[in-house]
DNA sequence: TACTTGTGCAACCAAAAAGTTTCATATAGT
DNA sequence: ACTATATGAAACTTTTTGGTTGCACAAGTA
């Protein structure tokens, strides 16, 4: 089984968990009791995401509490990121070209 | 069948397939000899890419040329800087707590 | 026209993912 | 000690994925 960072948060549910610990660490009852699948189906999740590094869990008493470790997502950050400059690269070049083609029109305007 | 985004770029072979056509544009056959599985694999790969918006294809003639539309990364790129803030908030804090720490032992140091 | 090339797509298959029920176990509270 | 709570995990089922082969078809080319 694959289980790298971006298979991790492909799952709707999975982004979902962390959007809720992300702020506040919670246990595995609370987490799962926001959802409508059974406990088992959200722990499964949760080891998942543990597995990626996307989450860590730590014991307290008999309760669990799950927190997130947001840094990983810089993984999926920086994959991104290596596309950025190529997009806004191509923006601007479209940017540029109404701008010229407007510049264009205007001495156009002028020579009326 | 879902077809977001997150789920697209979670499969290494759709990611290749983008940074194959991130730069310029290019038939699927190329593409496709590019990896050792079958075209029809590849074809449905780009199928996928293509249904959420990260590819277009444009015909011509009796090829038809791939073309990334990264921009469509922005919505993995914002749904991760929504979590960057928090974070990076988390790994200052670190920080000043350690030159915090630092500062402490210094006037120490200095006491003795 | 006949042949080659570039693609789309159906049919089928195996493996992985996502969910369910059920049971075991450890800890907290009475 | 007994009971309730929090959680881990096995066993099993259903869906979804990722891949394959094979065929159809349109567009260039000899």
């Amino acid at each position: 089984m694959r289980r790298d960072v971006f298979q991790a948060i492909a799952d709707p549910t999975r982004r979902e968990i962390l959007g809720m610990i992300a702020h506040k660490s919670l246990n595995v009852n609370t987490v799962s009791e926001n959802f409508d699948v059974s406990r088992a189906a959200i722990y499964k999740h949760m080891k998942i995401l543990t597995e990626c590094g996307l989450m860590v869990v730590k014991q307290q008493g008999r309760e669990r509490y799950c927190e997130a470790k947001l840094e990983k997502l810089s993984e999926v950050a920086d994959w991104v990121d290596q596309y950025r400059k190529i997009w806004t690269d191509r923006l601007d070049s479209l940017e540029n070209y109404l701008t010229l083609l407007q510049a264009k029109h205007k001495s156009e305007d002028g020579n009326k």
